[in-house]
DNA sequence: TTCTGAAACTTAAACGCTTAATGACCCCTA
DNA sequence: TAGGGGTCATTAAGCGTTTAAGTTTCAGAA
């Protein structure tokens, strides 16, 4: 029953070869071998049944053919809570399976720069993809001096501009974002941040501050809520902002999650969306177009961007070079029907018989 | 900058003591050392700043203490869209990281036995975690004979008692299900099925059918629809229900995916949810409660069932022994918004006034 | 006839760790 | 004074591969 796996030595013995010879044979080096020999080898193969250890290759080769993935306490160990975690992630293992790297999920549960360095550094990995760390993360010094080749995927950190990194350009998007809502005449416009530690929330929020200062618009402090990406504090966000008064017209998710969070607290309260407040998201992930109404949002292609992560991976693997710097993904806005252009109160009930 | 890692020898060397001695202080084995000796070997290791290498470890140990999690094609790639899979996962990780097990997902590509042995018989995982497979599946008799620890999570075949699986009954919990919606005054219930060769589709088909038969219910073959567990064949599978004359007054998803993608046809065929026809799903997933209306559901704890599946696993491991059988796990109505008794025709315009 | 070189293998040293076996030393006891 | 036990270390044989370097054989060229 369980008696043991065959190794390399029982096939080259069974074979009447040596185990160097096994070993070519099964890597198909044909200059070092007679094609009668390999016919030999590949019978005692499939005779013992022998499959080769991958452990003892890696050891010997020094490389596992495996790409981290690595996830912070804050990204909260659920992937089925972290649809953009869940998203990346999908896109890497898209990439990196066909092309025969396998991906190991690399949870750290605690801030703690030991265990970081003990999870990244015992040589199971070839190269790691970092998940959006924030802006005191251990993995920012680490990635600063690795040796082994790494990405980090949706934040970027204007002051360390030798990480590779893959973005969007949240700022920009999140003006653009404001702006179109400014457009289509909103004016008072609620804003649920994410974390305060997390470089995509900083520059979202600044970007909805700068797009409101150059339309002129004089910023309440009130209307910036939450300190996380999440549905709860979506909800509890939205209704902050529905109690204010004047109410705001539209109300921005610092990403989708809190969006959705925020169109449940609008059910919730009785307001109807988006015929009293417009509600917005940015992310586009797969729930987004199954909300109701559905969620107008920016567009990050999450999916695309886990896969290039493990693209440019295995590239510098390939190639043994590093590559540096950010790469900015452009963004994209989605009309849907959560969003609608805001008529002043005089017109309102014409808009709603149209 | 990329200078070596130090090993062991470098720290024994700097340490003035052997390799051995090193492995043993590592290891806390305290009656093999002087207490002073045990400082010099500290010092040594973060003056180098010495990581082990797991992959010797695990080679010299013959363990690797690494869980797979085997993810079969027809779970179709994307977590993201796989809700169960995903729950499942999420609870596995939740169990194993604290205790100490990595988790690695091996995602199966093709249905090449090859592929199966090469991928589970590498070495690299002291245990699987195989996830509902389907009736043919090369996992099958592989776990018959397998040499090291597994579970299969959410299939179960009678004919294979042996195998060690935690599942619900599923059989059983859909017979309670249409009861219930017979209780409630349904008599034409439609039904999304799942993948034809699998065994939890396969299973709560057949508790669908005992059910109306049960209940004197005259079943037609339209009724029946879908073959696969998705969104897009629960909208397909919901339109036919709808254009039946006379239409279904309910509407079962084999799964929660199939619920949702149903409940989204209604709403573009303008049919209300539970107005006019009521929707029942299976699985109570992360969405479940979000849509509108919330899904009416049987809950199987998905996540916990993760968690159970890890448990066994590592207790296996421990212990050194094999368990075996079904574990089947209770289920639960939640009841919810999509579904509503149904009235006869007659005393309809009253119900809708309430 | 000797030399060269290609073809086909084998040898053996890594890879970085664990652990059983062994040994040296010292103290205690009979 | 020999022997027995504890301590605290070391030695060396694995774990299952890979791979550089070496060996043997033989054909063909000089």
């Amino acid at each position: 029953m369980s008696r043991k796996k065959p190794t390399i030595g029982d096939v080259a013995r069974h074979a009447g070869v040596s185990t160097a010879t096994v070993s070519n044979v099964l890597h198909g080096k044909t200059d070092l071998y007679a094609p009668e020999t390999e016919d030999r080898v590949w019978r005692s193969v499939r005779a013992l049944g022998y499959r080769p250890n991958q452990l003892a290759r890696s050891l010997a080769r020094g490389l596992t053919h495996t790409l981290g993935f690595v996830l912070e306490r804050h990204h909260g160990m659920r992937l089925t809570r972290n649809p953009y975690a869940a998203t990346v992630l999908d896109g890497f293992i898209e990439y990196a399976v066909p092309h025969h790297y396998q991906v190991k999920i690399i949870a750290l549960t605690t801030e703690d720069p030991n265990e970081y360095a003990a999870a990244l550094e015992d040589g199971t990995v070839d190269a790691f993809a970092l998940l959006a760390p924030v802006q005191n993360s251990p993995m920012i010094p680490w990635a600063s001096n690795a040796t082994k080749p790494y990405v980090m995927i949706g934040s970027w950190f204007p002051d360390e501009p030798t990480i590779l990194s893959i973005d969007s350009d949240n700022e920009q998007a999140m003006y653009d974002l404001v702006q179109w809502l400014i457009g289509q005449g909103h004016r008072r416009i609620g804003f649920i941040r994410g974390p305060y530690n997390h470089p995509s929330a900083i520059q979202r929020l600044s970007g909805y501050k700068r797009a409101l200062a150059d339309a002129g618009v004089q910023i309440r402090e009130e209307w910036v809520v939450g300190e996380a990406y999440s549905m709860e504090e979506g909800q509890k966000g939205a209704q902050k902002l529905l109690a204010l008064e004047p109410r705001p017209t539209a109300i921005i998710g610092g990403a989708d999650v809190s969006a959705l969070g925020a169109i449940e607290a609008c059910w919730m309260s009785g307001v109807p969306v988006p015929g009293e407040v417009s509600v917005v998201g940015f992310d586009d992930i797969e729930a987004a177009p199954l909300s109701q109404p559905a969620l107008t949002t920016v567009r990050q292609p999450m999916y695309e961007m886990g896969m290039l992560a493990a693209q440019l991976l295995i590239e510098q693997l390939q190639s043994e070079t590093r590559l540096t710097g950010p790469i900015m993904i452009p963004t994209e806005l989605i009309e849907r029907g959560s969003a609608r252009p805001w008529e002043p109160i005089a017109s309102k009930g014409a808009a709603e018989i149209r």
